[in-house]
This record gives C-alpha cells, sequence and structure tokens, in this order.
DNA sequence: GCGTATCTACTGGTAAACCCGTATGTTCCG
DNA sequence: CGGAACATACGGGTTTACCAGTAGATACGC
C-alpha cells in the first residue's frame, strides 16, 4: 500500500471533513471559498472525485447529493506530512526545523510554553518506556 | 519580488552548493547520486538550467565546464521552507506539528535537550526585546 | 588531422495538481 | 407539461516537476 499523501488543496479539503463527519460539494466548496478566494462548484467537485480514486474519501447520496467523507485520520496524516517535510527538507533534524519555524514566525509566549510541556513529556516518556529511543 | 521557493529536486542541489561554494555540473550530479540512486548528468543539468532562470542558482565558466553557485541563503530559504510548511498544513500551530513530529520519529535525548534549550533562548529573547510578540 | 571524451544546449515526453466549461440528469414547483 | 434550480459526469487546458536523449561545441591524445 502507498503512503497516500494528500495534496495541498486536498488537504484543506480534509480539514473541512475532520471537522464535521460529512459535508456536501456544496459546503465543501463554500467553505473553501471562504478560505482561499474565488474557486468553481466543478473544481471542488473534480478535486473530491479524484480524492475518492485515491482512497482519502467516501461518499454516500443524500437526498439527490453527495456527502463526503474523509477515509484517513486527521493525526496519521499530520504524522506522516510533518516526518514527511522534516525528512526531505531538513534530513530529520528536528531542531534544525525548530530553529527556523521559531526565527521566523513570532511565536506567542503560551505556545513557547505549551512547546516546552511537549518535550518535557516526550522526556519522562523516553526515560520510563525505554521503547523507542533512537540511541 | 516571488517568494522563490524550490522544489524538492532543487532543494537537493542547493544542499550541495551550500557545502562548497561552487561545483560543476559533474560533482553535483555524483554527489545526488550518491543521495538518491541512479540519475542521468543531463537531467542534473537541465535542473540547474532551470533553477538559474529561476534565479536560485548562477554559473561562470572554470575551464571548458560551468561551475553552478547558489544564489540563495541557506537560512533564509529553509525559513522560508519551515514557515511555508507550517502555514500549508498545520495553519501556523507550531505546537501541533511539534506534537506530530515527535509522535512519530523517535527523537534522541541529545536533540530533546537542545529543543529545549532553543525554546528556553526564545522565551528569554522576547522578554527582553519585547519586540516580536506576537499576541 | 582525427577520433574520443566531455561538456553544454536544445527538445520532448510523462505525470500530477489544478481549474473549469459544458453536458446531462433529477426534482420540484407553476 | 415546461423550466428553473440543483446535482453529478466528462473532457480539456494549463502549469510545474521531473527525466532524459540527441545534437553540437571543444579540448586532448596520438
Amino acid at each position: 500500500m502507498t503512503e497516500l499523501v494528500p495534496s495541498d488543496r486536498e488537504l484543506e479539503a480534509l480539514k473541512i471533513l475532520w471537522e464535521q463527519q460529512r459535508a456536501t460539494v456544496r459546503e465543501i466548496w463554500e467553505r473553501m471559498r471562504d478560505r482561499e478566494g474565488r474557486l468553481a462548484y466543478t473544481t471542488v467537485l473534480s478535486l473530491l472525485q479524484v480524492m475518492e480514486q485515491k482512497g482519502l474519501v467516501g461518499h454516500e447520496a443524500v437526498g439527490k447529493a453527495y456527502a463526503y467523507f474523509a477515509l484517513v485520520e486527521r493525526a496519521a496524516t499530520f504524522r506522516t506530512l510533518a516526518s514527511g517535510f522534516l525528512e526531505r527538507v531538513f534530513d530529520g533534524a528536528l531542531d534544525e526545523y525548530l530553529a527556523h519555524a521559531l526565527g521566523k514566525r513570532r511565536t506567542s509566549e503560551a505556545e513557547l510554553e505549551r512547546l516546552e510541556q511537549m518535550i518535557a513529556e516526550a522526556k519522562r516518556k523516553k526515560r520510563r518506556g525505554g521503547k523507542g529511543t533512537a540511541e
């Protein structure tokens, strides 16, 4: 089985479907237009059809229209995307990535706090579980 | 001026040019082949020519061959890439990204340490400078 | 001089993402 | 029964990345 990586546009559609379990083409179209500007209805329809072919989404008839729903998990998709990007661009060096991300965006204090906690958490988990330690 | 985002392949070439200030097509070709397997010489040449057209690299004659050199800075490019990805995929939520990246890859203790320091550093800088705080 | 090796320039071809117009079908008023 | 309003199906056009073959120039050994 292939890794199933959605393109940018496809990801936008998936984000919407993850928020609400299912949505008609019209709903998805409207929300995408709000976020990204002009976009034809049929464009979104095509996008969904291609995505269905890839196994990213499925659909079922609801009244006269189709309701689409996601077939891939949000967390798994993001994980694939995140680690794929890290590998391709930074050769897996997470700290390098973080350095650049921190440098450009102005990160809020609250967010820094959360980051710190996440790392502390990862350290704890590693100490305890032992498992999963890349030497 | 456009943002000038290199593709994956282009980035691989740039990485080589950042390591050594200039390199001939042949050198670049050999190193890319080492990293990524079979690849025709002319493919790399084409790549470089497209990149030159985009303003990513330049060249000068050295003997009968060309020596190419990067025209974009390593740090700036990575910054653009990192923040672009964060925006497109995670809508700018750095903590969400980190959560997924930590989840998948097994991060070494040393790296976690470095991450922690970087965040502490960012907090210090923010407190002092005051500037740059995204509320 | 002449072949051979090595280089660049030129050209084309595939695949994927992206965008949309038009055709066609269905439903539901009036 | 129209016909407007909605839906999907289908086909096409553009752009970008990627890959590579072939032609043409140039140097070098003999």
